[in-house]
DNA sequence: GGTATAATTCGTTATATGGCGATATGTAGG
DNA sequence: CCTACATATCGCCATATAACGAATTATACC
């Protein structure tokens, strides 16, 4: 019940959903996912972080990156058919669809582009 | 999107997972929820009304008594889904075991002794 | 080592949420 | 109609949470 409660408090933020998708079969790193959201850069790390904790995602070190991706397979039950039914359900949400082309856009810059522009703001 | 955010934040409590649990296959009056968690009449109502209103569970009125129950088949796609696994990894849970077991004995009372009982407290 | 940079952690603030008791609403029975 | 009773709503309080900017940590490059 903990471990459930854990993955569904994760998800109950429309941030973290947003990021949960868009994790999915790729991995960014904070800065791409801080460029999709609009949200400041602690803000994002914080969310991400409250992901982990319920191992809906996990991350990978970079140098100074810190990359995120969808949990595999190997997660805990409870994180594993939650995300698998709420990425199922924004398959066909118009929101989502709208986060993905954004998405696109965003990695397309590439992250060396990104990060000088945050630094600039 | 935002029925999606309903259903999960509907159940990002676990006072309204376990009331979503308890409905699962029956239906149940405020005052027998009310038994189950050991929280005020008025908490109560106010969490099945999230629920109803996410959709997760439906309502029924017969006299004074509200009753409610999981919500059926043709509910909207993300809070069947979503209801479906919430469902699915409590049957392997040792607390929503213990609901079940107390849920039991509280039909067993009956309604009007329960009722009874609350009004003297 | 010093500097730049990516991410995290910390401190603060505003808002959201869960809880309760008191009150209101609606219904059955005399 | 008046009372009893089951539930819903309201008003309040305490706590939780999301957001930000500032400070800290960790890494790469010079």
């Amino acid at each position: 019940m903990r471990d459930l409660m854990a993955v569904i408090k994760a998800l109950a933020d429309e941030n973290r959903v947003r990021i949960l998708w868009a994790v999915q079969g790729r991995e960014l790193c904070v800065c791409q996912i801080v460029e999709l959201l609009g949200l400041a850069q602690s803000t994002v790390s914080k969310h991400v972080s409250i992901l982990h904790q319920a191992r809906l995602v996990e991350s990978r070190k970079d140098g100074r990156w810190m990359f995120y991706r969808a949990a595999d397979a190997d997660s805990p039950v409870e994180a594993r058919e939650i995300a698998a039914v709420v990425s199922k359900l924004l398959a066909s949400d118009p929101e989502a669809a709208e986060d993905a082309k954004r998405l696109k856009r965003i990695i397309k810059i590439g992250r060396d582009e990104l990060c000088r522009r945050h630094s600039r703001c």
